[in-house]
RNA sequence: GCCGCGUUCGUCUAAGGGCUAGGACGCCUCCCUUUCACGGAGGUAAUACGGGUUCGAAUCCCGUACGCGGUACCA
């Protein structure tokens, strides 16, 4: 039978998307796409005093920078939306009462005051987090304890109030989790959540309950940092929709970094991205740099990003999207936390580099240059040098240092390396080099090294010797790829051009 | 504190009762190359600890330790 999977992924626009976040639709997508089902984005924008401007468009170009990108059908319009949980908010109350109704939850009117109150005359060393659960709600204001004209009058009066949902007592809620099997909670442990907070809006608990039973979800991978509530889902599925329907839930494992879970401050602290690219926070004009940013290509950030936790069973390590799609299993994923090494995303990175075609880089290596106030309008040109150096990049800002000489001359050539051993016959060996050179007709780097060494030979000098003069005349210094290559490409004319240039230089004795 | 989830080389991981625990990153050595890389060949290094079950345990069970997460009108 056919697998009709509808996957969701419901970034929060408070502040960035993080690896873990990522890498966390990264698997929705690939769970999706493998199954050709669709891949929602619902955006969790109902806290809204964290919301930070900017932050939803932020996702949205990340996760078209990854190749991530919903398909717009299930983005806009469409039988599933709104996406934006604030543009819900009527659908959720509806909900919560219901549950009143049926006896799960109830009102509660306590103040934050009130609810401080409580914490801090229950806190004690051994219980340092008190928790609004069924030992204390009895205590506390609300439609348990107050009397049916009491609460009556008070929602009339649009007292503020929460809804929050009555844990039962000793109950094994357990559910089969895709990645980590069965995982069980005895309700008792489990405190009174609010599912609907004072200014209408649901909590993440009540809006992912219900969202996902009105948008049909399937499938629904989320942080490991979910597992603790997910009794209180399991619950409200039962009470609300029927256990049957509920999505198939995995917990993915957490990213951790150097000491413990990758955080912003890691990345500052250690030198590398934790975001996919750049971002400015508008409220305290944090910046946090991205893997774009420094270089990276968008495949080797998804490989890379793909293969922390999770595996094929093979020894292959580079995937590309395509592959990634057709090979991933969420049944592969591992359930223990994998930190993240800056040192094998490099290594990704170049492993990308290498295998891309000139064309696929060119864009990005003329921004390098542009960074570095040089245009380049030949093609041609660029993409030979593209050809030479790419296997030598790890990170795309390599690109400048490893080829600038080809659109710079020398301008002051470090001869120290070669003056020791140098003399007359080598100045003589390069005058006549650059005779044969002028009217040599196969400008390729096997016939010019042909002719080179057939003149050392002539010259009764080693060839070896004078390829450390050839290449700091070409270049400046002791860098760059293969010499008798980059004569190639820098042409005939060029080439001459630079070794009078260094051979008048040269300080001779 | 309580609840939950985890634990194989420094790091990412393979091995789902049975060969000398395999691969990759990093690091080291050598080869190639009279630049530097790429590439090639080697090397280094691991089953947290203690009990079981079994002819046989990294693998199954129990306990301990450690790590992480949760314990908000945040997601």
């Amino acid at each position: 039978m056919e697998k009709k999977v509808r996957v969701r992924f419901a970034p929060s626009p408070t502040g960035g998307l993080h690896l873990g976040g990522v890498r966390t639709v990264l698997y929705n997508y690939l769970f999706a796409k493998k199954h050709g089902g669709d891949f929602i984005l619902r955006i969790e924008d109902t806290d809204q005093s964290r919301f930070v401007p900017g932050a939803e468009d932020y996702i949205f170009e990340t996760l078209k920078w990854c190749g991530l990108h919903p398909d717009e059908s299930t983005q806009h319009g469409g039988a599933y939306g709104p996406y934006r949980q604030s543009e819900r908010k009527e659908s959720y109350r509806k909900y919560a009462e219901e549950l009143v109704a049926k006896g799960y939850a109830y009102y509660a009117f306590d103040t934050a005051e009130e609810l401080d109150a409580m914490r801090n005359k229950l806190r004690t060393a051994e219980n340092p987090s008190p928790q609004y659960d069924r030992t204390v709600r009895q205590q506390m204001r609300n439609s348990l304890t107050l009397s049916k004209e009491e609460v009556d009058a008070l929602l009339q009066q649009n007292a503020p109030h929460v809804i929050r949902i009555k844990m039962p007592e000793g109950e094994t809620v357990s559910f089969t989790d895709a990645i980590r099997g069965e995982v069980s909670f005895d309700t008792s442990v489990v405190d009174d959540k609010v599912l609907l907070k004072a200014d209408g809006m649901p909590t993440y608990h009540l809006a992912v309950v219900v969202d996902d039973y009105l948008m049909q979800i399937t499938h629904a991978f989320r942080g490991e940092e979910w597992l603790p509530s997910a009794p209180v889902h399991v619950l409200l599925w039962r009470y609300l929709f029927g256990e049957e329907a509920m999505p198939q839930w995995a917990h993915l494992p957490l990213i951790l970094g150097p000491s413990g879970k990758l955080s912003k401050r890691d990345g500052a602290k250690y030198g590398f991205p934790v975001f996919a690219m750049n971002w400015k926070d508008p409220k305290t004009g944090e910046l946090t740099e991205g893997f774009r940013e420094r270089g990276f290509v968008p495949e080797a950030f998804v490989n890379m990003l793909a293969v922390l936790g999770w595996n094929d069973g093979t020894e292959q390590e580079v995937f590309s999207l395509e592959e990634l799609v057709q090979k991933f299993s969420i049944e592969r994923v591992h359930s223990s936390g994998a930190k993240f090494d800056f040192e094998k995303a490099k290594w990704f990175n170049h492993e990308w580099i290498k295998r891309k075609e000139v064309e696929e880089l060119r864009s990005e290596v003329r921004t390098i240059f542009q960074q570095h106030d040089l245009e380049i309008s030949d093609d041609v040109y660029l993409d030979k040098v593209i050809g030479l150096v790419k296997d030598r990049c790890t990170l795309l800002p390599d690109f400048w240092e490893h080829s600038f000489f080809f659109f710079k001359a020398p301008k002051q050539i470090d001869f120290t390396p070669i003056l020791a051993k140098w003399n007359p016959a080598k100045k003589d060996f390069f005058q006549s080099l650059i005779k044969s050179l002028r009217s040599i007709s196969d400008w390729k780097a096997t016939s010019l090294e042909a002719l080179f060494k057939q003149l050392a030979e002539t010259a009764t000098i080693k060839p070896g010797e004078l390829q450390l003069p050839m290449r700091l005349m070409l270049v400046g210094g002791k860098f760059g790829p293969p010499v008798f290559e980059i004569a190639e490409v820098l042409g005939k004319e060029e080439t001459i051009t630079r070794m009078e240039n260094a051979l008048e230089q040269v300080p001779s004795h």
